[in-house]
DNA sequence: TTGGCTATGTGCTTTAATTCACAATATACT
DNA sequence: AGTATATTGTGAATTAAAGCACATAGCCAA
């Protein structure tokens, strides 16, 4: 495993001793086992619910990404305040509803994930009505910094700084 | 800049003496002068041509993210192999052109980072054209581990690492 | 000019992470 | 059975990162 991700073994070994003992000494890691105990670990053994919020383009590319919903992560509900957009099918079921059904829909279906993809100035507004309604975790896709209560978890995604980090790589090349 | 970024000052202090030294004792850091050596540290001081190959929903969106051009990113081309697709006019002015353009356009265009947004399948075939076009850098939406020359530097973009922080957050917590 | 204030740069200390080295332990082979 | 081999877990050593504390140096006011 050292070897296959670039790691010291003994680095392997120390991060999963951590968590316990899977592997038992002359043997080896029952493969089986461990990944399930990791699964456990990272809470990647269950399936989430999640909603959108914004179906742009990029909400549109969320909704129907199959890798999400391969890895466990299931677009339960889908919101937008634009009326032309509202009652419109998506191509994986879901219907657009309107936002003011976000407080209904996310603690009725238990969505525990609210997802972001609307226009910059709507994203705190959006936020707040998730985690009003009981979202757990925010995945933020809007370039603004949204504020949430400490019991709301939020990841951002910027799609430029990993950009910058091609432009530094690059840079430092040339 | 230390409360601000919640980091301790001194680590502020040391960071940026590695590079140089940028302030002045007794007065501190001229913001102008700062901001300009960290953007050319990180080659942030620059404007960057891109591509876009593979125009779905992502592709789509990622062309029109404005977050990105105010940021210094470009898209000077858009490519995809859907007979449907090419020739169309793309909000942003671009007209969508075959795969098979990628060869002569990236090196007349001068683009330098190739984004990726194809089904899976394409991916790695797509790369290879970038690269032999001279593309430098490859950001890589689509999740597939793509093989490039060591010349080429490659960001992968999984939305799902993300949402696996999410959960593990959120599974400690309950 | 002088003393007080403020802010950077850096040697030294402290803390944390990584790696080494080996004990513990199971399997395979003679 | 006994020996060789392989693989994990972990205390100790090493290395790297972070933080402290102070020398250095400019500004300002009296």
């Amino acid at each position: 495993m050292g070897a296959f991700c670039g790691v010291n073994p003994a680095q392997v070994r120390k991060d999963l001793a951590f968590f316990g003992e899977f592997g038992v000494r002359g043997v080896g890691y029952n493969i089986g086992n461990l990944l399930h105990h990791i699964q456990k670990i990272l809470s990647t053994d269950k399936e989430w619910k999640l909603c959108i919020v914004g179906l742009g383009n990029l909400g549109h590319a969320l909704v129907e990404n199959d890798n999400m919903r391969k890895r466990g992560y299931n677009f339960a509900a889908a919101f937008d305040i634009d009326p032309l957009k509202i009652g419109a099918k998506l191509a994986c079921g879901l219907t657009i509803e309107p936002n003011s059904m976000i407080s209904v829909l996310v603690p009725k279906l238990n969505i525990e994930i609210g997802v972001i993809a609307t226009p910059p100035l709507m994203a705190q507004g959006v936020a707040n009505l998730l985690m009003n309604a009981g979202v757990r975790g925010i995945y933020n896709f809007v370039p603004v910094q949204v504020r949430t209560d400490p019991c709301c978890v939020v990841e951002n995604v910027d799609f430029t700084v990993k950009l910058e980090n091609l432009a530094y790589h690059i840079g430092k090349i040339n």
